[in-house]
RNA sequence: GCGCCCGUAGCUCAGCUGGAUAGAGCAUCCGAUUUCUAAUCGGACGGUCGCAGGUUCGAGUCCUGCCGGGCGCGCCA
């Protein structure tokens, strides 16, 4: 497909007499138009003519016989615009030949070979279940993941937990305490999250606790051994397995599991090599640095680093991750996968890299997304009383799917499975359907509805693909010479098949998945819409031929684009 | 007050680096099943692209101002 277009860039370039750069070619709104367009505003500009002059002048040199023919492509004039159309023959056969030879890599390339992106994703707190609120870091990170590994990048994915903080020390004394109270046997992860409340409130009101806990945090930022230490390391341990079997569920993985506590040591050598910059200063009594001079933006708020109290915060350890990744990874891209509230923040850690006149700076961004809403537009707190758990929801999502199939149909093979599928797929998709800064309302009806612009929309899209291929290889079918005139009406169909590739880098270079999902429900629209009027099976072989040759790759290319996003494309359901 | 983000159909959103009559899904109404899975498909209804200027041959897209909503704003993460 992409020898089509540079051949007519080529051509256009040669017969208006300018630089092939000043040739832009673009997809007409209107399939009716062609399949690729060039509009020849600058084109005539650049010659001294009317736009549509030149067009008529392009379209003749065009022609078949003409100087710059391109040999199954028609060229047309409409006004100030040149259309082409690109015989459907030529253009299925073109298509097909890439999406089969490529298979599983088609959308794919190797441009990233040799370079990391490393992805920062995730990132729970542990002592607490995983909730509703981590899904979009979560499935936001790991479609991202899969979308540069595709490229050939090497990623790096980070679950930079929050094992860390003074918070903790409450924790342990709670548990210290309470213990007894709770079953931390049979539910380790709700029992602990009980505990962590009851901390939160009794540092508040009961003085003696809230001595008590600021003496254990002490006590574990030291480093020593002993029942504190070992303590939180058992409290980490039975999160991370909660947390494991979450993201099995979900077929997520990261490449490594580094809380916060893992950069304790670095946190001085940090400071230290920022102080050495001669950048910070005193400031109330904390050491801070001044951002100004790099983004005026943050005259008021400069980057704090230690506290009166001697503590670091937050962005201390963000930095100290920063440098660590960047001499550990030497990376192409740090992306930090996190909600678009900690804005500031990160516009502050990258302030401070250019204060230190680091050049990679600009590798370092901020994927942010917006908010997670509850019902009535109102934010879904994770601190006060009830969050929805992610594991009772995929759940109920995944119950509702199993209804679903009993419904409408009872005889599937292995239904839980692909209840399951189906369940994780709905929540997968809500998710990465909308453009990242969008905040996203939580809706658990549109979540339970698999209708419409869903994730089983797609891959019920992708099953009845599967069927026809199922029942053609059944009934000996699809081994005759193809008739690809019968692919006419296919137009917009093989031009979208074309475009994975660039999609998939789109969404790369703006590190937006939802950009993937809109692909993909087009490409289902135009299946549906397609089939219905144009049969498969039981036609004359030539038909037939053809006809399966296009399900063959676009259930190839959906199932790929899928498969990035993190849902099963499923052969029946 | 300052900084940043968002503002397209009743609701939820697409609209690629500005380009040809602004597109989907949901909801509402009508219709399609003796044939490849109706979790589908077709049709109808529905829009001064927040407002006002500006740049341009051309603006939903770029610039400025305003209005509305949201997030954030040194010792939390």
């Amino acid at each position: 497909m992409q020898h089509f277009a540079d051949a007519l860039r080529a051509a256009v370039a040669a017969a208006a007499e300018v630089g092939i750069d000043t040739v832009r070619l673009e997809a007409p709104r209107d399939e009716k138009q062609g399949d690729l367009a060039v509009p020849c505003f600058l084109l005539a500009k650049a010659r001294g003519i009317p736009p549509p002059a030149m067009a008529a002048k392009l379209a003749a040199a065009m022609a078949p016989g003409g100087p710059q023919a391109v040999a199954e492509v028609t060229a047309s004039a409409a006004g100030p615009y040149l259309n082409f159309r690109i015989a459907r023959p030529a253009l299925a056969q073109a298509v097909f030949a890439e999406i089969a030879a490529a298979g599983a890599r088609y959308g794919g390339s190797s441009e990233g070979a040799g370079k990391r992106i490393v992805i920062d994703f995730s990132s729970p707190n542990i002592a607490k279940p995983m909730h509703v609120g981590h899904i979009r870091s979560t499935i936001l990170g790991a479609a991202l993941t899969r979308i540069f590994s595709h490229l050939g990048y090497t990623t790096v994915g980070i679950n930079h937990i929050g094992d860390w903080g003074a918070q903790f020390g409450g924790l342990v004394v709670a548990i210290r305490r309470w213990r007894g109270e709770v079953d931390l046997e049979r539910e380790p992860v709700r029992g602990l999250l009980d505990l962590y409340q009851r901390s939160k409130a009794a540092v508040e009101s009961d003085p003696a606790f809230h001595e008590e806990a600021v003496a254990a945090y002490r006590e574990l930022e030291s480093g020593r051994e002993g029942p504190v230490r070992e303590t939180w390391r058992w409290v980490t341990a039975v999160s991370m397995r909660g947390f494991e079997a979450t993201y099995k569920r979900l077929g997520i993985e990261h490449d490594l599991v580094r809380g916060e506590s893992y950069y304790e040591n670095l946190l001085e050598p940090t400071i230290q090599r920022i102080v050495a910059a001669g950048i910070t200063e005193i400031s109330e009594g904390a050491l801070i640095v001044q951002l100004s001079t790099v983004d005026k933006g943050l005259k008021e708020t400069p980057c704090l680093l230690r506290q009166t109290n001697g503590t670091t915060l937050y962005a201390t350890r963000d930095l100290a991750a920063m440098f660590q990744r960047f001499e550990e990874f030497g990376f192409e891209r740090c992306l930090y996968v996190v909600g678009s509230e900690q804005r500031l923040h990160f516009r502050q850690l990258k302030a401070v890299l250019k204060r230190l006149e680091l050049p990679w700076e600009p590798r370092v961004e901020h994927v942010d997304f917006g908010l997670l809403l509850g019902p009535g537009r109102v934010k879904l707190a994770s601190r006060k009383g009830a969050v929805l758990v992610l594991d009772d929801l995929i759940d109920e999502v995944v119950d509702e799917a199993r209804r679903i199939i009993q419904e409408k149909n009872p005889d599937l093979a292995q239904a839980d499975q692909v209840a399951e599928a189906v369940g994780i797929g709905a929540i997968v998709f809500n998710d990465l359907k909308r453009e990242r800064v969008k905040d996203v309302v939580f809706d658990k009806s549109e979540i339970l509805s698999f209708e419409g612009e869903t994730g089983p929309y797609l891959q019920y899209t992708h099953a009845r693909l599967a069927s026809i291929l199922r029942k053609a290889a059944a009934n000996g079918e699809g081994t005759a010479e193809p008739d690809w005139s019968v692919l006419e009406n296919a137009g917009p169909i093989l031009m979208r098949l074309a475009r994975l590739g660039d999609v998939v880098r789109g969404a790369a270079v703006r590190a937006e998945p939802s950009e993937i999902s809109n692909y993909l429900l087009a490409l289902a629209r135009d299946l549906n819409s397609w089939y219905v009027e144009n049969r498969v099976l039981g036609e004359a072989p030539g038909v037939t031929g053809a006809r399966l040759a296009l399900i063959r790759a676009s259930k190839s290319v959906l199932g790929n684009g899928l498969g990035l996003l993190g849902i099963r494309p499923l052969e029946a359901m």
